[in-house]
RNA sequence: GCCAGCGUAGCUCAGUGGUAGAGCAGCGGUUUCGUAAACCGUCGGUCAAGAGUUCGACUCUCUUCGCUGGCUCCA
C-alpha cells in the first residue's frame, strides 16, 4: 500500500519539513485532519486564482503552521486588495461542494497535463515513482500526494493574511514567485481566536514596548540595526551583565576585553576573509594598512592563547568577553532587536584537551541552560547542526563532534531536533532558539566545534609528554547576542520585568506636596540599600501617577499619605493591581531587597 | 539583496487636488487630592527626502531612504 505522506512545517525562521508516514487513513487524527483541511483550502485557493489569472503558473501549496500558501507565477504583481476578491471566490467554490477526485497517472500522461506549467514538470522529473498522483475539484488540476477533503464543502473558516515574494524552490538564483498565505480552522471561533492572538502578540512587540517604556532606539540617523540603549534599557543590560560577570567568575571562567578591530592578516589567517567576507564591513586604510572591524571575537581571543607557551596544565581555559561585533546583513532582514548588524556577544571560548572536551561540553551545555533558566524561558528548542556542504576538516572528526554534541544533549534529557548540513564552515554545534512573540524563532545559544581556528592560528600546548600538541576549541555564546536576548526577554513578559532587573524598581506616589519630605526619606533610605526608586513628584492627582506607573509597569507602587508619614509605613500596591497590607518600610526594603536577591520572578513576596 | 505594503507633531492616528487636524505627551498656570486619566491655557509639522505632472500636490507619477510582513541569509 501506498503510504501517505502529510507534510508539516512549520512558520519560522527556521523553515523544516517533517513528514509522517500512515498506513491508512483510519489513524488521522484531528490534527491531521485539519492539515487536510489546510492543505484543500490551498488548492481551492490555486484554483481561485486560476479563475482570475487562466495563465498562472503553479509552484507549491503546502500547509504550515495555522494554515497554508501557495506559490505562483503571474502576469502582474498582487496586492492585498486582490485578496478579498479570491476569498470571494473561493468561498463559492467551497460552496459548490465540488468533489476531490483523485487519480493516478503516468508520467508521461503528467508531462502532458502539465506541459504549461514548467514549475510542475520541474517536480514530475524528481519523481522517482512511474505513477503520479493527481487531484482534480472543478476546474482545477494538481499535482499532488493528497490526502485531501471529499468536496471542498469540508473546507470550514479560512482568510487569506498576505501576500508576499517566495524564491522558485527557495533558492535565490530562481525567479520570485508570488505567496499567498491563509490561515484555516475547523470553526469560525477558533479563527477569531487566532486573529486575536496576533492581536496580543503586537502588544507584546518589543519594538512597540522599547518605546512605550523608553528602552532603546534604532535611530535612522546612525543606520539600520544599530541600537542606542537609552537609561532604563541601560539599566536593565548593566543590571543582567552583572549577573553575567558574577556567575562566570563563579564558574571558572576568566573575562577578556578586546579591540573592535583588527588588520586584515589577522582576517586572512583566522579565514573570515576567506569565507565570511560577505558579512564583513569594509576594511578602512590607516598608516596604509587595511583594517576591518570585527564580526567575532575568536581570533582576539586565540592571541591571547597564543601570547605564550601553554600546558596542559593550564587547560581548560575558558575565556569570556562581551565582544561587540558588526556584521553586515542584508537590508531586508533586519528587525528590531532581533536582527541587527551591531551586536554584543556574550561570548566565550574553550581551550582544552582532546580528554577534556567531552566534560567541558557537558559543562558547557549545564551552565548555558542554568543562565536561561534564570530568565524563566517557557519553552526553548534544541537543534544539533551538521556537517554542511562547504565545510573544513575530514569527515571523521566530524562525526566524531557530532556525536560527541548528541551525547550532551542526551545526556540533559532535551527533546532536539537535528539540522542537516546546518552547522558552520569550521564545525558541528547545538544551537538553542527561542520564540518570539508571534512564534518566530530566533537562535540565541550556540556550542561550536572548531575544527579549523587551531590549526589555522598554529595553537598548540605542551603535553605531560613533553610533545607539543593541538589544544581543542569550543565557541559558545550563551544568550547569543545581546540585543536578541534582550528583545526576547522584552516579549516574553511584554515589558513587565521581574523586579530583580526592572529599571525602576519601585515607584514613590505621594498623596500631596506635603508628603514629598517623607517620599523623599522613603527614597534615600530605599537607595542606600541599593534600590532602584524614584518619586513621582509631579503636579498630578495619585490616580494619574498610579496610571503612570502601570503603564510603565514598575513592580511596586509605594502610595504615602498622612498616615503612612505618621507610622513610618507604606502602602505598597503591585503592578499586578494588588494591594498588599500596609507594612512598615524597613519591612518593605527587606521583603524587596529579598526578591532581588534572589532573583524571583513573581511580584509578591 | 528580492517581492508586496506603509511613512502626517515626541506617541497614537484623522485628513481623496484648493489655507495641515485631534487626543495623549511637553511647557505655563490653577488645584493638594487615598490606588489606572483634575481643570484652564500654550508650544509643536519642509506631511520621510528629491524630482515631475498641475494654476495649485500631504493627496497623482517617478527615484531614493527608512520601516513592516515574507523569501534568501543569520547571533
Amino acid at each position: 500500500m501506498i503510504g501517505i505522506i502529510v507534510k508539516l512545517a512549520s512558520r519560522s525562521s527556521t523553515r523544516r519539513e517533517v513528514f509522517f508516514l500512515r498506513d491508512n487513513m483510519d489513524d488521522i487524527d484531528k490534527d491531521e485532519k485539519l492539515e487536510m483541511m489546510r492543505h484543500s483550502t490551498a488548492h481551492v485557493m490555486a484554483e481561485a486564482v486560476q479563475s482570475m489569472f487562466p495563465d498562472a503558473k503553479f509552484g507549491i501549496g503546502p500547509t504550515i503552521e495555522d494554515g497554508f500558501y501557495y506559490d505562483f507565477g503571474l502576469p502582474r504583481s498582487l496586492t492585498p486588495e486582490d485578496l478579498p476578491g479570491i476569498e470571494a471566490k473561493m468561498k463559492e467554490i467551497v460552496k459548490a461542494n465540488l468533489p476531490f477526485i483523485k487519480e493516478m497517472v503516468t508520467k508521461d500522461e503528467a508531462r502532458k497535463l502539465f506541459a504549461k506549467q514548467p514549475y510542475k514538470l520541474e517536480l514530475i522529473e524528481e519523481l522517482r515513482e512511474e505513477q503520479v498522483t493527481i487531484y482534480k475539484q472543478g476546474n482545477f488540476t494538481d499535482m499532488c500526494r493528497g490526502p485531501h477533503v471529499k468536496y471542498t464543502g469540508s473546507i470550514k473558516a479560512f482568510k487569506l493574511m498576505s501576500i508576499a515574494g517566495a524564491y522558485w524552490r527557495g533558492s535565490e538564483k530562481n525567479t520570485m514567485l508570488q505567496r499567498i498565505y491563509g490561515i484555516a480552522f475547523s470553526t469560525q471561533k477558533e479563527l477569531d481566536e487566532y486573529l486575536a492572538k496576533i492581536e496580543e502578540a503586537k502588544r507584546r512587540d518589543h519594538r512597540k514596548l522599547g518605546k512605550d517604556l523608553d528602552l532603546f532606539l534604532i535611530p535612522e540617523e546612525i543606520g539600520g540595526g544599530l541600537v542606542v540603549y537609552t537609561p532604563k534599557g541601560g539599566r536593565i543590560r548593566t543590571t543582567i551583565e552583572d549577573f553575567w560577570r558574577k556567575e562566570h567568575f563563579a564558574n571558572g571562567y576568566e573575562i577578556l576585553y578586546t579591540p573592535h578591530i583588527g588588520l586584515s592578516k589577522l582576517w586572512e589567517t583566522s579565514g573570515h576573509l576567506g569565507f565570511y567576507r560577505e558579512n564583513m564591513y569594509s576594511p578602512m586604510s590607516i598608516d596604509e594598512q587595511d583594517y576591518y572591524i570585527k564580526p567575532m571575537n575568536c581570533p582576539f581571543h586565540i592571541l591571547a592563547y597564543k601570547s605564550r607557551i601553554r600546558s596542559y596544565r593550564e587547560l581548560p581555559l575558558r575565556w569570556a568577553e562581551l565582544g561587540t561585533v558588526y556584521r553586515y546583513e542584508m537590508s531586508g532582514v533586519l528587525s528590531g532587536l532581533l536582527r541587527v548588524r551591531g551586536f554584543t556577544q556574550d561570548d566565550a571560548h574553550i581551550f582544552c584537551t582532546p580528554e577534556q572536551m567531552s566534560s567541558e561540553l557537558s559543562e558547557v551545555l549545564r551552565f548555558s541552560l542554568h543562565m536561561l533558566d534564570t530568565f524563566g524561558f517557557p519553552k526553548y528548542k534544541v537543534y544539533l547542526s551538521t556537517r554542511p556542504h562547504d565545510a573544513v576538516g575530514e569527515p571523521q572528526r566530524w562525526e566524531d563532534a557530532q556525536t560527541e554534541l548528541r551525547r550532551v544533549i542526551d545526556e540533559s534529557k532535551l527533546d532536539y531536533k537535528v539540522d542537516e548540513g546546518g552547522g558552520a564552515f569550521y564545525g558541528p554545534k547545538i544551537d538553542i532558539k527561542i520564540e518570539d512573540a508571534l512564534g518566530r524563532e530566533w537562535q540565541t545559544t550556540t556550542i561550536q566545534f572548531d575544527f579549523n581556528l587551531p590549526e589555522r592560528f598554529d595553537m598548540t600546548y605542551m603535553g605531560a609528554d613533553g610533545k607539543e600538541h593541538r589544544p581543542y576549541m569550543i565557541h559558545r555564546a550563551l544568550f547569543g547576542a545581546w540585543e536578541r536576548f534582550f528583545g526576547l526577554l522584552i516579549e516574553q513578559c511584554a515589558g513587565a520585568f521581574p523586579v530583580w532587573y526592572a529599571p525602576v524598581q519601585a515607584t514613590i506616589i505621594p498623596i500631596s506636596d506635603q508628603h514629598l519630605n517623607y517620599a523623599r526619606k522613603v527614597e534615600a533610605e530605599l537607595k542606600a540599600a541599593g534600590i532602584r526608586v524614584e518619586v513621582n513628584d509631579s503636579n498630578e492627582r495619585m490616580n494619574q501617577k498610579v496610571r503612570e506607573a502601570q503603564l510603565q509597569k514598575i513592580p511596586y507602587m509605594l502610595v504615602v499619605g498622612e498616615k503612612e508619614s505618621a507610622n513610618n509605613t507604606v502602602a505598597v500596591r503591585l503592578r499586578s493591581g494588588e494591594q498588599l497590607p500596609v507594612m512598615s518600610l524597613e519591612e518593605f526594603k527587606a521583603k524587596i531587597k529579598q526578591m532581588i536577591d534572589n532573583r524571583v520572578n513573581e511580584l509578591k513576596p
